[in-house]
DNA sequence: GAGAAAATTGACTTATACGTAAAAGTCAAT
DNA sequence: ATTGACTTTTACGTATAAGTCAATTTTCTC
């Protein structure tokens, strides 16, 4: 067993550029090991994979994920960075149920956007 | 009546700087009317800049945001450009829908981050 | 109608998140 | 030993969405 994952098989499966994934390891978000200078992927970095490309899609920036993932790996021993860490989760929240109530607005816009359409799809279809 | 807005307080009120207005009309997002060179803002541009931020929150584009925007002002005449609209607004939904998932799970997991949290307030606060 | 405050413009700069090109290394199979 | 497919590193490039700055107007306020 023991399985990982080349580079490559990473990328088709998610559907990012090799570049993308080792941007993400300079950036500290992911750390494959390595055999001679390729890197070898386990399914804990492929599951951070996924993480961070949610993440994306959200529109957190590379440092907020970077944040969120490092209270995993290692989890602040100070009170006073604990608090912080509170605060910001606080704020995330707070952010991300913003986001939910926009897109349940732009959904409904779109709703608005495909009725005209389709008005104008009839109109012009019964002249034709 | 007929009330207007100057550019400060639709800054104020949105929290945007006057560049970035400024920049949206530039785009062809808003088009304030004009008293010499000043800047009227009616009720309609207001809610077109709270239209374009909700956009601009949940990661559209410029050009995303303008192509939506233009369907109300001027829905396309011809079939084929309707159609593609109609598939551009099927693209957009499923990206929102999406991004609600993703929304949805990153909430749970901020969740997480917080009991990790209060776990280790509290592992800290008995030694003390 | 003078001076302060606000608004405008244009040119330039910035940050994020990669893209791209070049040159060399890796590895298995022939 | 070579081919071919893949990978690595380094370095520079790019698009988006504004921000910054400085030099003018323009508009209020008294």
């Amino acid at each position: 067993m023991d399985k990982f994952y080349t580079i490559t098989e990473l990328t088709r499966e998610f559907g990012v550029s090799t570049r993308t994934l080792r941007f993400y390891e300079d950036e500290g978000l992911i750390n494959p090991e390595r055999r001679g200078r390729t890197r070898l992927f386990r399914p804990a970095d492929r599951r951070l994979i996924q993480e961070i490309l949610r993440g994306r899609r959200i529109g957190f920036t590379i440092a907020e994920i970077r944040e969120i993932i490092k209270v995993y790996k290692d989890p602040p021993g100070e009170m006073g960075q604990l608090e912080m860490l509170m605060q910001k989760v606080s704020e995330k929240r707070e952010d991300l149920r913003q986001k939910r109530r926009d897109i349940e607005e732009t959904l409904a816009e779109l709703d608005n956007v495909e009725e005209a359409c389709l008005t104008r799809l009839a109109e012009i279809g019964v002249g034709t």
